[in-house]
DNA sequence: GTAGTATATATGCAATATTCAATTATATAT
DNA sequence: ATATATAATTGAATATTGCATATATACTAC
């Protein structure tokens, strides 16, 4: 059954590709994220920050923000659970800046690491399973011309790779890095999380 | 820049594709989720009891559950709030069944529906704004491929279709269905949105 | 070098969403 | 007729999050 074949008029075909497209994307994230919280018996926001302090020792509170679409202070928060769980250390203070924090993961941390980016990437490697090698390079061919209207420049660019394995990607290849070559400032585009009803 | 040009043994080739599908299917959620927020004012929980109660109107608290991967409790106060902003009506009783409850979009709800709606599509067009025919036919050709290893059998199902314009997917066409052609019993997969820390 | 402003982190407080356990009412099966 | 299962609800407890505010450090302008 091919797409062209989609031509009846209550069903318009860019529509349904569309639904068919949003639900994958929806089923992989729920996907990921399930395993990555059963892995590790947490939440996502704590994977997230898990994975994101591994990939990035020494990141600051402010980074983290804007990678895990959180407010400053319950970035704060997200910490004091994570320390008390043994899974990171807060270092107070770089040589340039005695305002900042450096945050790091513990043995533990690094063992929760472990488990959250091999969970991610048994979904992944299931989920292409039955890809050949002419379909994969065209999925990445397909996602480099999707990729650029779906990511927007500011804070998303950090916060869609929050799961990704950063030190397998390679960041002149990324897509999401290539949608934006010129490395542009930055630009803040608040993500709220919880919206009053 | 072909995807089997990246043969450097610290850049495994699926592991990148596999980075950049979950990045790609992460920020195509987001985005889709955001917009959605944006467009009503309200948190992605609601806006995908909307979407449902919409799409088939007079469901149960049952049906609502399995669709939005949350405690049959938790759905009770998730409709306690939509009634009380006037978006959505619960009528006791079937006549089959006097216990279950159906519930209804007001006329109020039938506008945030079709917002909802509005707003994921645009995504969805922009996303796929830059492919032409021969890449959409591949595109659902590939979806088709990776599905199937996406989906679990049972709530899966149907949570992975909580944004869908049902009324745009054709059942028989639809990837999610088509993984699982006969219909098979329904197996419960429970999906905790809290984790204790 | 001092004053003013901006930035980084932290804390108090409140609101919300969610779960768990227990309750009530109806349906189904033995 | 009784026991069991299912559907919805309610009460209590908890976790997460955001907003407003406070404090310490860095930067800038004069």
């Amino acid at each position: 059954m091919g797409y062209t074949d989609l031509k009846s008029p209550n069903v318009p075909r860019d529509l349904f590709l569309g639904n068919v497209l949003g639900a994958f994307s929806r089923a992989l994230c729920d996907k990921m994220d399930r395993a990555v919280c059963a892995a590790t018996g947490r939440n996502t926001t704590a994977c997230y920050a898990i994975v994101q302090i591994g990939s990035e020792p020494g990141s600051s509170i402010e980074v983290l923000r804007r990678m895990l679409g959180l407010e400053h202070s319950s970035v704060v928060r997200l910490l004091d659970r994570l320390e008390r769980a043994n899974l990171v250390n807060r270092i107070r203070g770089t040589e340039c800046d005695q305002r900042k924090v450096c945050i790091f993961l513990t043995d533990d941390g690094e063992r929760e690491f472990t488990k959250i980016l091999d969970a991610r990437r048994e979904v992944l490697d299931r989920a292409m399973a039955r890809l050949n090698d002419a379909d994969k390079e065209f999925l990445l061919s397909l996602i480099h011309k999707l990729m650029p209207e779906v990511v927007d420049c500011g804070d998303d660019q950090h916060i869609v790779c929050r799961l990704c394995d950063l030190e397998k990607c390679p960041q002149d290849r990324c897509p999401v890095n290539l949608a934006y070559p010129d490395n542009m400032d930055i630009v803040e585009v608040p993500f709220k999380r919880r919206e009053n009803f």
